[in-house]
DNA sequence: AGAATATAGTTAAGCGGTTACGTAACCGCT
DNA sequence: AGCGGTTACGTAACCGCTTAACTATATTCT
């Protein structure tokens, strides 16, 4: 329509070569009038590139998660990529469909938060070239850099912040299974106990399955126990939810009848009455760094790869009034 | 590798036609050992197919979003689909922006809850066949079906549920801009009060920017007017912990103080002390239809296609313990 | 036996772009 | 006139699949 050939209109579209300006004019008038629009996928087929990532978590509609994928999909639609999200649903095999899935579509790059499974898969983006970022857990093997939070140092943090308040018996309420987050923080709660010669009674440590009910029914337990722990802490928002459900239904209030520390600074865990203690992860700082890793990396590609080192950022105690000097 | 032809290949790869055992043998330890993996970019250019979806809200962070999302998600996953997340941030350019990006990307398919501008691009898509379904969002112009909740019937439902507890001065709390879902609510809250020969109070609609910041100060307002309502009703999350913040201030307590009723039932809502009574969206039956329906539409293209129809399903009014009757 | 039919696989065009390479036109210079 | 150098654009191969059309071989039927 605009007599020219495609390579000059290729060329026009990239800025790739110089063009009169009154050919172009009739190659733009001519997109115009035919409401033409490149074909990504053809692009894609020659240039080997697709502007698309991947962001894999275990739950959408853990806030958590949520915000770490709003975090990235910010960060990424400025420079024109797209973000595909994968769920795991904390499955393993789900996980290993969508890593294939991603292989064949040939994805730029993926942010991951993996299940924790050990998953061959993973290699073949290394192999590919295929920059890969884990974000918030570790995975079982290394396959690229991590950035997370420094779950010890958090974990340790809260647990002094309670020693300090003179809690001696205080309980704390993990997911299984062991991700490195959960380890991380239990980690920090043993060292914590440790460093003050407090004795790690066992049944303190409370690991349950990761659903609503299963963790009611682990908070029940804890909190109708002969010798209840003056305190609890709640690794994540579930379990933070559990423990409220049981306090609900046992008639039990902080911080009067007992302390507690959870994870995860949603806007409403400070409207409660009292407000609660929580830990702050930065997300937003976590999006931050992943997304400049993967971008850097998806810049060098096949350049030389100076491995991108680990990174740990610190999280944050905010104290409210759920926890009570004894 | 196997000695044969590609065509072959595609054909085992596709179960497009018989093979013989032994030659697809040879192929597939043929696939195993090359490390093979067939690039969708490829099989997409010439099938005319991407087998990814998207879908476009305004907020990730919005549990309610994010529930719809994932729910999306879930049912797409299995059918072999990846799905696009785009995320407007209630911005008609940036909505703008995607919607080109996915027509130049050729996804199958796209479920929307709009912004609530006219976008010409939406046209596009009926244009190139491409199944659109709208969700939770009537969009200003009808490009295709919209699944939503029956806004309507449930503000009114919630008002007049306070009407009955003897509630004569009734506040409502809710977005700007208006989008479809607000005038829903508001119609309702109108109409009950109409029914039950209440006055409609102006000062009692309270229209608010859509951030906490902004919603705190209306709702700081509303309650510390002179002659302040005897409840509330907060239309969505953000207004809701508006409310409450602005309650925490100035040391208010529901239902004594004043009563509430809070649209999307989180979780936590039903936790606090005493729990909020609160609207139930049906959000996985939004997800279900939605799906249903795009894949229908997907199903047929361009076979004769008789328009589906829109559909509204119904809210629940989850009664808990933030309403006095007076 | 020879034709008709099945069966198993190959060939090559085409999807819609990108890009290395080629070419035509023009300019200025000797 | 003949030559080299620019400038502006076209040609055609290629990316990695799918698929219609074709071929070659084996099987069945009259």
């Amino acid at each position: 329509m605009a007599g020219v050939s495609t390579a000059t209109v290729s060329h026009i579209l990239n800025n790739s070569r110089p063009v009169l300006p009154k050919t172009r004019q009739r190659v733009l008038r001519a997109i115009e009038r035919l409401n033409y629009r490149p074909s990504a996928i053809a692009r894609s087929l020659t240039t080997n590139i697709t502007r698309s990532v991947a962001v894999m978590v275990a739950d959408l509609t853990n806030p958590f998660f949520a915000a770490i994928v709003r975090g990235i999909e910010d960060r990424i639609e400025p420079h024109g990529y797209n973000l595909i999200v994968c769920n795991t649903d904390e499955q393993a095999a789900r996980e290993a469909r969508y890593l294939e899935m991603l292989l064949t579509r040939r994805v730029d790059g993926l942010i991951i938060a993996p299940t924790g499974e050990t998953q061959p898969l993973l290699g073949e983006f290394a192999h590919h070239q295929i920059p890969l970022v884990f974000i918030d857990r570790k995975p079982p093997e290394s396959y690229g850099p991590v950035i997370a939070v420094d779950n010890f140092s958090i974990g340790r943090k809260a647990t002094e912040y309670l020693i300090r308040l003179g809690h001696q018996r205080i309980a704390i309420l993990a997911r299984k299974p062991m991700l490195s987050t959960v380890l991380g923080r239990l980690g920090g709660y043993r060292q914590a106990l440790a460093n003050h010669h407090l004795p790690i009674d066992d049944s303190l440590i409370c690991i349950t399955e990761h659903d609503l009910d299963a963790v009611a029914v682990s908070a029940r337990r804890l909190l109708a126990s002969p010798n209840r722990p003056s305190a609890i802490i709640a690794t994540n928002q579930i379990m933070t939810v559990g423990v409220l459900q049981a306090m609900q239904e046992q008639k039990l209030k902080y911080p009067d009848d007992i302390s507690l520390v959870c994870f995860d600074d949603n806007p409403w865990v400070a409207l409660f009455d009292p407000p609660l203690t929580a830990v702050r992860q930065p997300i937003t700082q976590l999006c931050d760094v992943a997304i400049d890793t993967l971008q850097q990396a998806m810049k060098r590609k096949s350049e030389k790869v100076s491995p991108t080192p680990d990174l740990f950022l610190q999280a944050e105690l905010i104290e409210r009034a759920s926890c009570k000097s004894i």
